[in-house]
DNA sequence: TGGCAATAGATTACACGACATATATGTCAT
DNA sequence: ATGACATATATGTCGTGTAATCTATTGCCA
């Protein structure tokens, strides 16, 4: 198997084994990783619009997220108001309880950093991170990415 | 950021923008990306049990993939027999139609592949590859693309 | 000003992906 | 031989992922 080959399923593999670790610790919460991003990006962003929302996930990049934004806002942990210049556009944020959920998610993640440090260990991520930031730019959730990291 | 976060939102993003990009080549096939896996599994390892045929796959692992065989077997790509020795088991196989595919996937992929060599251009594949096999060394996806590579 | 294009979201449709549970078949101990 | 257990697959449910389409609101311009 040629190492692209290779690289392509492992690539998937992490995703996949990563999303299950991460989804597990996470629901005790009642919340899954999808809806643990939105709440950290408009812990950390917001408050936002439906659009800046999803120019910041990497999950549902290129996708309107109304659909994750409704379950946090029937889970009571997201407030989804309409914009009072522009009706077209509504304003997230964090409710009380959302915020209150911070804490515990920056927990679990930092777990899960732990253990890609751990799997990381005596290797040289700079190149990792290099070769993917190169697969990645220009599309929809390499963006994200970046715009996440740079600020 | 620290750099493990980055780089888990950018295998993510990774993730994702690969299974896009391919799904959109796949379209005029009227498959997906994970239909396209179970069929070029099948030829390379084929015939299967159900069983057998999900300890391969990357996708699906972990899970039985009845359901993935299920929609191939509704568009005549797969053949699903009921085995005459055990009725637990069940014989996957191509179908002459399934068989007809393999070479247009196979193109598909082989673009896909050159992408990724040419965001590697000038480097160091190995490095990424070991740190993703200790990754997801163990855990069901990973054991599958173990599978997949020895052999 | 009246209408048309652009923008922001919502909705629909289909296929996963993960977990739990159910059903059918075979195995084995007694 | 029978009943408990194990195995292989199927099914149900919920939450994404992706693309396509619909609706409401605003801006613009002839």
């Amino acid at each position: 198997m040629r190492p692209a080959e290779e690289l392509r399923y492992l690539i998937l593999a992490a995703q996949r084994e990563g999303n299950r670790l991460l989804g597990q610790a996470l629901r005790p919460l009642g919340i899954t990783p999808s809806q643990a991003e939105v709440i950290r990006v408009l812990q950390q962003h917001g408050p936002l619009t439906l659009n800046g929302l999803g120019e910041l996930l990497v999950c549902e990049s290129g996708n309107s997220p109304s659909r994750l934004v409704d379950r946090l806002v029937t889970l009571g942990l997201v407030r989804r108001d309409v914009a009072a210049n522009d009706r077209r556009h509504i304003d997230l944020s964090l409710t009380e309880e959302g915020s209150a959920r911070v804490r515990q998610i920056t927990e679990i993640e930092e777990r899960l950093y732990e253990s890609i440090d751990a799997a990381a260990e005596g290797r040289e991520l700079g190149e990792i991170l290099a070769f993917l930031r190169a697969f990645v730019g220009g599309l929809p959730a390499g963006q994200a990415v970046a715009r996440r990291t740079h600020r």
